[in-house]
DNA sequence: TCTGGGGTCCTAGGACCC
DNA sequence: TCTGGGGTCCTAGGACCC
């Protein structure tokens, strides 16, 4: 059996622990430079803003209902996410962490006589220990867990745990569950289904597996096979490195110059390369792109990407820099504004296993020496204390008008009881 | 005026080999 | 008229996830 453990309203409830005000108000988190809805509490679901829309075009619904909202505060969500980790851990030690705001576990090797008491006593733990509210599913696969935890936060009365083990239940359960949400099942294939007159998660458990294969590859054959309790998605308990790493952003304001475009461009390397590094990486491919407003009407995107092959592995943030901002200079147009621009590394192999190059001109030691230090200097200081010197020392150009203070993870926002 | 960011896996098709 | 057969590796793009 598996327990999939999953925040309700991740971001919104964590904002909510340190302002209690807020728990029955309507709330939402916006993504980076305010831009777009990626956190509702149930108040804003139940007036209808979407998912992802963006911030401007729901401001009028926002002041009328009075609707409190927050920048997106990653480093306050991330730590949350680390505490309902470690309460999960005293329960179980096989726990794979999904995302921010989920995690499975592996129950095969508990000895668990009653399963609703126990997810029951999880989510009242993950309660009191972190303040969050948290939704448990406990069934024989991941897709049939996500399924019963998903429950949970429909059915008030559940109390915040669900066990789905009985055949019969299960049936039950996928005649009300429209296929749209069962886990796996995306925009494209809902359409394709419901032009065959799919639309009940139960209509798909009992298609012939054959036509399922042939329009939905084997990924749709094991949606359907996890459904009948026969186990497809494995459980990684510990988490595989990265194959690729990527920053990306949208500016807060376009920008039309090489200088600023450059100085973007090197925060996102040293970034990504911190991270790389972290793994136990090189990478030997990055890729760096830069595009104007795809939002603009009647203005056509203009879009450039380039590939950077390095011929000798590297995770160095001043090789990477060198040759991104050569290639950002390359596809650079005068005259062009601006509004996002990314890098992605990927083709990594193990740092310990380098290839080198007979003719390679860089002094491979010198720069794993001071790549070291500088990681070792920022991890200690808990900040990005050094960096590349092209980097833009006002950090990346975002909107962020309303955030929260970083309450957990830095003294200068601890919390204050006023008494 | 204003529209996020970071990932994974699978598959078809091209390029190459003999 | 008529042009084989079997394989691998790589990549771009699609679909999905949060």
């Amino acid at each position: 059996m598996y327990a999939l453990a999953d925040c309700d309203n991740f971001f919104v409830s964590c904002e909510r622990v340190f302002e209690p005000s807020l728990r029955l108000k309507p709330v939402l988190v916006l993504s980076n430079n305010d831009g777009c809805v990626i956190a509702r509490s149930n108040e804003v679901k139940a007036l209808g803003i979407k998912m992802g829309s963006p911030y401007f075009q729901i401001k009028d619904i926002v002041d009328r209902y009075n609707i409190r909202i927050f920048s997106s505060n990653f480093i306050l969500y991330g730590d949350m996410s680390n505490r309902i980790i470690m309460t999960l851990h005293k329960f179980c030690n096989s726990v794979e962490k999904y995302s921010i705001d989920e995690a499975f576990l592996n129950l095969k090797d508990l000895n668990i006589l009653d399963y609703n008491e126990f997810a029951q006593s999880i989510h009242k733990q993950c309660k009191k220990n972190v303040g969050l509210p948290i939704s448990v599913g406990i069934a024989k696969t991941k897709t049939l867990a996500k399924l019963a935890s998903r429950l949970c936060k429909y059915y008030p009365a559940l109390n915040g745990s669900c066990v789905l083990k009985k055949t019969e239940n299960i049936k039950t359960v996928l005649t009300k569950t429209k296929i749209e949400d069962i886990w796996g099942i995306g925009r494209k294939h809902t359409m394709m289904l419901h032009s065959f007159g799919i639309y009940s998660a139960y209509d798909f458990y009992i298609k012939d597996p054959t036509w399922i294969k042939k329009r939905m590859g084997i990924t749709g054959l094991s949606t359907q096979n996890e459904l009948k309790g026969i186990e497809c998605i494995a459980f990684e308990t510990s988490p595989a490195a990265k194959q690729q790493i990527s920053v990306t952003r949208t500016f807060a304001a376009e920008i039309d110059n090489l200088e600023d475009l450059k100085e973007q461009t090197s925060l996102y390397v040293d970034k990504a390369c911190s991270k790389l590094r972290a793994q136990h990486s090189l990478c030997t491919q990055v890729m760096v792109f830069i595009l104007t407003n795809p939002f603009k009407q009647n203005t056509p995107c203009l879009y450039d990407a380039k590939k950077i092959l390095f011929p000798v592995p590297t995770n160095s943030s001043l090789e990477i820099n060198k040759n991104v901002a050569d290639t950002v200079k390359e596809m650079f147009r005068p005259g062009v504004r601006y509004k996002r621009a990314g890098i992605s590394l990927s083709h990594f192999v193990n740092d310990k296993n380098i290839q080198l190059d007979l003719f390679d001109k860089i002094d491979r030691n010198k720069h794993t020496n001071l790549m070291k230090t500088i990681d070792e200097i920022n991890i200690k200081t808990g900040k990005n204390a050094i960096g590349i010197a092209s980097e833009s020392l006002k950090g990346f150009k975002m909107n962020r008008n309303h955030l929260s203070k970083h309450f957990t993870t830095d003294w200068n926002d601890i919390i204050e009881l006023h008494c």
